[in-house]
DNA sequence: ATGAAAGCGCTAACAA
DNA sequence: TTGTTAGCGCTTTCAT
């Protein structure tokens, strides 16, 4: 059969174009493939009759045909955060430049949501996997079948899950923004916090806790407060810690998300910034500068954070037997004015 | 041949389920389609066998026969703009309720890599489109091929580009804004706007000249700027125009982006918020509440337009030919405390 | 340099 | 109720 007009559905396919230029679909397919296996004059006749007719390959044929498809997928947990979707543009970027598309699906957060999107996503024929993943246990992710789906991890890495990662060193970030608070002449120093089995609060409190004994700083317990990473829960431990019986005259909060809920706490209870409390936050964002005061906070390198997913990722597609890499991006202080000075205020030893 | 190990890429396909299970591919297909064509035993026995192999249908083959996906594409032109995230989390759940898939695509603004994703998108199988257009010009997108491929825009409708489109009430969301203005005591109102061509800038302008000469108020042609609706737009344009021979006490600002750099030039002039310039903004967000002043805005109900435009998409894909729908969504003003009141200031006329 | 033909994994007539 | 068979649109041997 040679049909030499558009299918039914109005889709032109390789066999119209074949029939049209008057050769077999297999060098409409060498030519549109940039093979040089045809004559010049083929060549140009294909081309053109090809774009005259608006030929579009349908790649969902041309997928099943060659068994993969040049496309990853990413799993977040959450589309609204602005740190998570800086991850997203930086891996769109790497793959765009390599040719390969990107599926983005939004895990919600959600343990079932995640598993399904990742399910969703191979059957999909994405040919490997970024993954944010929004459970700290590893015991999950190594009894998923990874099989042919590589994968990296990132941001978070589940701690004994052997796969590629990138991640913020969230350590290092936090003593720097310590260590800031601390060089300005804060000793009450409090810090707020995310849910204690993360691997990331783990870190961040560690690099905390360094830049205090340190410098010989130590404080209540009850200044260190763990919440959950969220705006509400921010806000009501805030509260809670400036209720208190102790007040701290600074408080380091581990995500931008907390740091909005502590703000807002802070407004509430009328205390003024920096003069009776000190801000520095994990993770910087475009609003931050449009704070007043501006938010002095820790920057961590989401864009770069993607890209070097998406490399680690082409390349253990390319090579699957690699050694798996771990790498850890550094975080920077970007100061603005939340942290004040009090170096002239008389050193109260907590 | 009845394969009964995986492939060698370790897939295990609809074959390998039916020799193991005994039966033919027809009848796996048929069970797990769902299709009650099968005795119970046959039933049971397929299931059994489906889920100890960890047999999933290759979606790619599934979608070549059945001609089409069920997923539908959507182009944004930022993915960090929370506006448009919002957007985004409304169309998926509106789309996962319904069973279809989304794939999310940036287009950064950019002429080009609309075009290119839109492609991209039609090629990978969607079986229809959302679109957040990034020019305002309705030719282009006339022009476009859009053959079995319904589309849905959103938030900016090129005037003149008969397709079924959702978005917001910009003219009355910028009447309430400036409406409250004047209810506060405000005469000396300036409007920082998006650029003149848009339909979205369009329309809060109309919205905001009406609140004003309805109430005969006037103001210097100056006092009206048009900048980009970008943050380091807003930015200069503000500083331009409080820098001005006559500076107003109000100021309306378009969007978000533009917000943020008109904060910023207020802090750096040393102006208060509220005392020496009032503001309100259009788009409310996350962080509007932690600033301080908490930033009074109109809230655009991001989640709902997506979730009305997919269910419009949905409609179109069941049925080409019903009639062409552009829904306008409410917006609403969140009050907070940017604009103060100067209800006992002189009322001296601008 | 080009074509014929086989199939990727699945679904849907059509038969039985 | 179940199996046989013919493709979906493409790429890729294997011939020529």
């Amino acid at each position: 059969m040679k049909p030499t007009a558009p299918t039914p559905t109005g889709q032109v396919t390789i066999k119209h174009v074949a029939a049209q230029a008057g050769v077999s679909t297999a060098t409409i397919s060498r030519v549109l493939a940039g093979k040089n296996a045809a004559s010049l004059a083929v060549r140009n006749r294909v081309l053109r009759v090809a774009r005259e007719m608006g030929y579009e390959p349908n790649r969902i044929a041309r997928n099943l045909r060659v068994r993969h498809r040049k496309v990853f997928g990413i799993v977040i947990p959450d589309l609204q955060n602005p740190f998570f979707t800086g991850i997203v543009r930086g891996v769109e970027e790497a793959l765009h430049q390599a040719g390969y598309a990107l599926l983005i699906a939004n895990s919600d957060g959600s343990a079932e949501r995640e598993d399904n999107e990742i399910r969703v996503l191979r059957a999909d024929g994405a040919a490997g996997l970024l993954l944010i993943p929004c459970r700290p246990e590893a015991e999950h992710y190594i009894s998923f079948d990874w099989t042919s789906l590589p994968v990296v991890a990132i941001d978070r890495v589940p701690a004994g899950w052997a796969v590629d990662s990138v991640k913020t060193a969230n350590a290092d970030g936090a003593r720097l923004a310590t260590e800031h608070l601390i060089k300005l002449g804060h000793v009450e120093i409090a810090m707020l916090n995310g849910p204690a089995h993360y691997d990331v609060a783990q870190e961040r409190l560690a690099g905390f806790s360094n830049a205090m004994t340190a410098r010989g700083l130590t404080m209540p317990p009850e200044w260190l407060v763990h919440s959950d990473f969220r705006q509400e829960g921010g806000y009501e431990a805030t509260k809670a810690l400036l209720r208190g019986p102790r007040r701290p005259r600074a408080l380091f909060v581990a995500n931008y998300l907390m740091t909005l809920g502590a703000l807002m706490a802070i407004y509430e209870l009328g205390l003024r910034i920096p003069q009776d409390l000190a801000i520095v936050s994990f993770d910087d964002m475009p609003w931050a500068a449009a704070l007043n005061p501006p938010l002095t906070a820790v920057a961590q390198p989401a864009r770069e954070l993607g890209r070097t997913a998406a490399e680690l990722l082409l390349a253990r597609h390319a090579d699957r037997s690699r050694a798996i890499r771990q790498v850890v991006l550094q975080s920077n202080l970007v100061v603005r004015s939340s942290c004040g000075s009090v170096q002239a205020r008389p050193e109260v030893h907590a």
